[in-house]
DNA sequence: ATAATATATTGACACTTGTAAACATATTAA
DNA sequence: TTAATATGTTTACAAGTGTCAATATATTAT
């Protein structure tokens, strides 16, 4: 199983955030968990676990009668992948603005803005003008594209 | 149709690039652009052109014979509400390192970094030094969860 | 031993998405 | 005018997703 072909369901994403967070948990508890939260049926959840096994996203132990599911993947990994994979589908000349909306947004530790800082420092002395936009092939005659 | 519902699927975010950086265009002109990137016939390209005009995501107009599509939302605030969308499903405690992750890979103009380190800067002073897990329901009792 | 409970397994159904062929029609080139 | 071309409309189908109910089975409390 190909870990970059994995896809996730925004309902499985749910679920994965409960079962990283905890480590791993029976379905009893994920289930318990999941309904402070999410209007679901104890039933559409045992689906949803099942699925997520049978994708590979995530494995069972046997523990008497019941299973106990862990992540296959780890949160970090999966969040970089869904997180390159949704900006490489974007233009590029989008990403700056976008990045500084997430900035503004998200809730940032004194060393996650240290770090960024000093990322965005490195970066600086190369970085272009402009960025080009990407959005329609190249090679095509098209490309009186200058910006949008 | 309230906006915020709407809902882009992988391959329509091809077919909206295409048409937000035109700014508008005819089926064939679009066929013809994505035909240079996708392998995708002219039917699966006509379907979902369809598709996003019932959706509220393009509007035609007819001009003769054909139609001339144009996005009803600006790719701005179209990329800003897929992006806060993505980001409100994570866990808070990832979202730096993610940034982190998303800045170095992006290509970025000079501008956008000075912005962006501007921004940082701003959040600093106020900045926690670690950010809350809000993965499992507050109120539960297994928040003995200090991180993941 | 029985009834209640906790789990797990099966089967379903509607909607979305990727993918496209077939068909209809309007326009244009021969 | 006929054939070719461009363009739009209908229909289809498999896979994935959100949502569950029904059923089977193992465990425990009475």
């Amino acid at each position: 199983m190909d870990v970059s072909d994995i896809n996730i369901s925004p309902a499985e994403w749910e679920v994965m955030r409960i079962v990283w967070t905890l480590g791993s948990a029976g379905s009893t508890e994920i289930i318990h968990i999941l309904q402070q939260q999410k209007q679901w049926s104890e039933s559409t959840i045992k689906t949803l676990l099942r699925r997520q096994v049978q994708k590979g996203l995530l494995t069972t132990t046997r523990q008497g009668r019941r299973f106990i599911y862990t992540a296959t993947i780890a949160e970090k990994k999966m969040l970089e992948l869904a997180a390159a994979n949704f900006f490489n589908n974007l233009c590029d000349m989008q990403k700056g603005h976008l990045l500084i909306e997430l900035a503004q947004q998200s809730p940032l530790s004194k060393t996650d803005i240290q770090q960024l800082i000093a990322v965005l420092q490195q970066k600086l002395p190369n970085a272009p003008d402009k960025v080009a936009c990407n959005c329609l092939p190249q090679q095509c005659q098209y490309c009186a594209q200058e910006e949008h």
